[in-house]
RNA sequence: CGGGGCGUAGCUCAGUCUGGCAGAGCGCUGCUUUUGGGAAGCAGAGGCCCUCGGUUCGAAUCCGAGCGCCCCGACCA
């Protein structure tokens, strides 16, 4: 590609509306430009980004025995009333009407889609394993897209659904995608971490998610410093420490003025905040539409309760936090409650970490009091007890217990559910067994992001300079700067026949022949981030040499015109050997 | 949805407080000089000052409402 063809330009200065480095570089080396906000078009270099990404996974997927497919964006509504997930989406989902009224949404994901596909051609366990796959846009109506291509309202994915027939058998599909996913990344040059994952709305049995570690993420994991467990925020686990064997005491009242936090009360008293039980009050919102139900949620002092863990325990439901009026208004005291003498106003979920220890400091229940020695079983009790509290840093991994958990923030570049039968059953799709007998397919499914790719090996790569991509997804494995194209006959005339002999023998050249001063083209040659550059020059081609400069090792040689070909094809093997 | 910031040339921004000719740099067009790390000069083109309403002799500027973009939070396969 001729630079003096290409369309797109950069930019001088940082866009204003770019709060990363690396999406101000994409910026302004002209690889996307926004539409409205998260809604992104690709231009020719970050277009040719996205279809190596995709042809990776791609070539990957097919490898691993799945076939590709496209389905439609544009779905029927009533797809989704049919599995629930009209209600339980909300308002994420993009829903619109035709010209006959019928009810329409755009696709935030496949399954229904794709279960209803497989109930049209799949009547017998011969069929089964079966994984699609395909490639296409979807649309979700987030509540604010962030952080230039990571929480966008329409974006690619790569989406694959497995059926089997047995839950061993989807085990095997599970773990073929789960390879074939470390494939990827790695092909794609971005480093991930495997973590174990709350599976939110999609449902199901399980699922891990694949993160890129970036202070830019939205998402926190926990990892372990000793064994290899790692986890999602919302779902990681700890264990509780028993920090007291003490006996129980006598419950006794106290006054405590002005202490509604756990820090000031913990402070008046001279305790530590693991010495106290915080409580949480919560209203549960049913998806079936039904009148709310109070939740009081009780956590010991230093941790936080997790809204997430807390939602699945009692089945999935939208929780709402109380405000002050609205805890007054149902007879509770902000700042001073527990579930001492409470039981009955709501149900109480309780965390392990309350279950052990001993002799709490917990709510009086009454402005300015407090419960000192108070303990579970004795003074009061939970409906429910699990595991509903944040994991902190520092805490004891509960898979080989003596770990220690450290957070990081990342992004999550992909998803891989064991779903189970949830859309199967709810489609009403089944196949016949061996012996006649109906079984319901059980089902995986497993996502990724192309632009949230796209995005985490543009940080990767990034230096002061500019980008600087894998050789596996750059735009063109080599940008070719001709310094004085315009002017040198001779110049121009060997420039052309390199360009030629490059592009004849398979390597991607972004040829930069505008004849701009020096500066520029190196400086745009950077910013665009290929990862070979070549400068012909009177004073290399007086010596009978190309400049190669390679943005991976920093090297600065001079290759032998004759060789050159030759030399960038080992350069570019190299780099790819290196992935 | 709550909180904050912003909206003026293609881009980055000044001008708004204190109402009075629409501005700068970069980019773009033409010419001249220049040519190994974002050159210089000369001459140009380019504007619904986000929108609507109000105040005023007069509004980019003040007031009101709305819209859009970014950030924090809530939310989020």
């Amino acid at each position: 590609m001729r630079m003096s063809q290409l369309f797109g330009k950069t930019l001088r200065e940082q866009p204003s509306d770019a709060d990363t480095e690396s999406h101000a570089l994409l910026i302004r080396a002209g690889f996307v430009s926004q539409l409205m906000s998260g809604v992104y078009s690709f231009l020719p270099l970050g277009n040719r980004v996205r279809l190596k990404i995709e042809n990776i996974i791609r070539n990957e997927m097919d490898s691993a025995g799945a076939q590709e497919i496209l389905m439609p964006a544009l779905q029927p509504l009533q797809l989704w009333d049919q599995s629930g997930r009209s209600a339980t989406m909300g308002e994420v989902l993009f829903q619109l009407t035709d010209r006959r009224s019928r009810a329409l949404v755009l696709g935030p994901t496949h399954e229904e889609v794709v279960t209803d596909l497989l109930g049209k051609f799949i009547f017998s366990y011969r069929d089964l394993p079966l994984t699609l796959y395909q490639i296409q846009t979807k649309f979700r109506d987030e509540a604010r897209p962030r952080g230039g291509l990571v929480r966008v309202k329409e974006f690619t994915m790569k989406d694959a659904y497995s059926f089997d027939l047995t839950d061993d058998d989807l085990s095997t599909s599970y773990q073929t995608m789960f390879d074939s996913y470390e494939k990827i990344f790695s092909r794609c040059g971005v480093p991930v971490v495997p973590v174990d994952a709350d599976s939110g709305a999609i449902g199901g049995k399980g699922s891990q998610e694949f993160i890129f570690l970036s202070e830019n993420g939205e998402d926190t994991i926990a990892q372990c410093d000793n064994c290899s467990y790692a986890a999602n925020l919302e779902k990681a686990e700890f264990l509780r420490e028993n920090f007291s064997e003490e006996p129980m005491l006598g419950l006794e009242k106290i006054e405590t003025p002005n202490s509604t936090t756990i820090a000031e009360l913990s402070a008046s008293l001279g305790i530590e905040n693991r010495q106290t039980a915080k409580a949480v009050m919560y209203m549960a919102i049913p998806h079936n539409g039904g009148s709310e139900i109070p939740i009081l949620s009780i956590v010991r002092g230093d941790l936080e309760i997790s809204e997430v863990k807390l939602s699945n325990v009692l089945g999935g439901v939208n929780l709402r936090p109380l405000g002050e009026d609205e805890l007054l208004s149902l007879g509770l005291t902000p700042g001073f409650m527990s579930a001492v003498q409470l039981e009955s106003l709501a149900q109480v979920v309780a965390d392990e970490s309350v279950i052990t220890a001993r002799n709490l400091v917990a709510g009086g229940n009454q402005k300015d009091w407090h419960y000192k020695n108070s303990n579970y079983g004795r003074d009061w009790e939970a409906s429910i007890t699990a595991d509903i509290a944040e994991v902190i840093a520092g805490a004891r991994c509960r898979c080989c217990s003596s770990g220690e958990l450290s957070l990081s923030r990342g992004v999550e570049m992909g998803h891989i559910f064991r779903v189970g039968q949830r859309y199967s059953d709810a489609l009403g799709v089944v196949v016949q067994d061996s012996t006649g007998n109906s079984i319901t397919p059980t089902m995986g499914c497993y996502g990724i992001g192309v632009g949230r790719i796209f995005a985490a090996a543009s940080e990767v790569g990034i230096n002061e300079n500019g980008l600087r991509w894998p050789i596996s997804i750059a735009p063109y494995h080599c940008s070719l700067v001709a310094l004085g194209f315009d002017k040198d006959e001779s110049i121009r005339e060997d420039a052309e026949l390199l360009y030629r002999e490059l592009t004849e023998a398979g390597v991607e050249v972004l040829f930069d022949d505008r004849g701009l001063r020096p500066g520029v083209m190196f400086n745009d040659a950077d910013l665009i981030g290929n990862p070979i550059r070549l400068t012909v020059s009177t004073r290399n081609q007086k010596e009978g040499m190309v400049e190669v400069s390679n943005r991976y090792s920093d090297e600065i040689s001079h290759v032998a015109r004759d060789s050159t070909v030759n030399h960038i094809k080992e350069e570019i093997k190299v780099l790819f050997d290196a992935l």
